[in-house]
DNA sequence: TTGACATATAGATATTTATCTATATGATAC
DNA sequence: GTATCATATAGATAAATATCTATATGTCAA
């Protein structure tokens, strides 16, 4: 359980890898609107403890996830903003002409 | 260069392996906005014919891109409409908390 | 302090996958 | 028809990764 700063630049692919796992994106939608603790997650997800420690780590390096300590449990959250920011990223990418003008923000330089 | 139907469901974790990939995004954005022929992009990409190939195939299984095959040459083109309804089932799948309800068009059973 | 508990890490293994070279397939031009 | 060109497919290989068991780390309770 590193520290990775909040302020990280969106990279398309690390995000795409990050959720490109069938067991990570149920372990996404079972902690996405709940605070989650590991032993929660692995009675519910079917694989073992090790393995969920595994891709929490790896959606918290994408930062897709936060969590907190708290005594010998640590509780998991997804990060539904950063995830919002990362698919906006990807349409801004990769199907720029399905954005509305109207709705882009003109830049100031 | 098989024939999926277009009517395709969104499977986030099909999706997701699609596009986790450098090269293949890199593939994307070249043919996004533009008719790009295999060779059009061998060109530009810095990996052999055969791969390219084999990347435009899985992004075609994930009805990410379009082709059609003129002569002796195939273009392949980006699909825009249906990378922004997959980046918009992430966002209902993993971040259902940062959509305004008003946006939310009421469904009638 | 010691035992039990919750989580993280290490190491091994099997599967997936990205890439290459070689070749097959199919179209065009002579 | 035959040579050439564009693309797809087959097969091999190396790297990445998902999973497990075993164990380390850190916390709490008695």
């Amino acid at each position: 359980m590193s520290m990775p700063s909040n302020i990280q630049s969106i990279d398309a692919v690390a995000f795409a890898k990050a959720i490109a796992d069938d067991t990570r994106q149920r372990i996404m939608r079972l902690c996405c609107c709940n605070r989650l603790t590991v032993g929660d997650i692995t009675a519910q997800i079917g694989v073992s403890q090790p393995t969920v420690s595994h891709h929490l780590a790896i959606l918290r390096g994408a930062g897709l996830i936060d969590c907190v300590r708290e005594g010998r449990e640590a509780y998991y959250w997804l990060n539904q903003e950063r995830i919002t920011m990362c698919c906006n990223s990807l349409i801004l990418q990769f199907a720029p002409q399905q954005i509305d003008p109207k709705l882009v923000v003109p830049v100031v330089q």
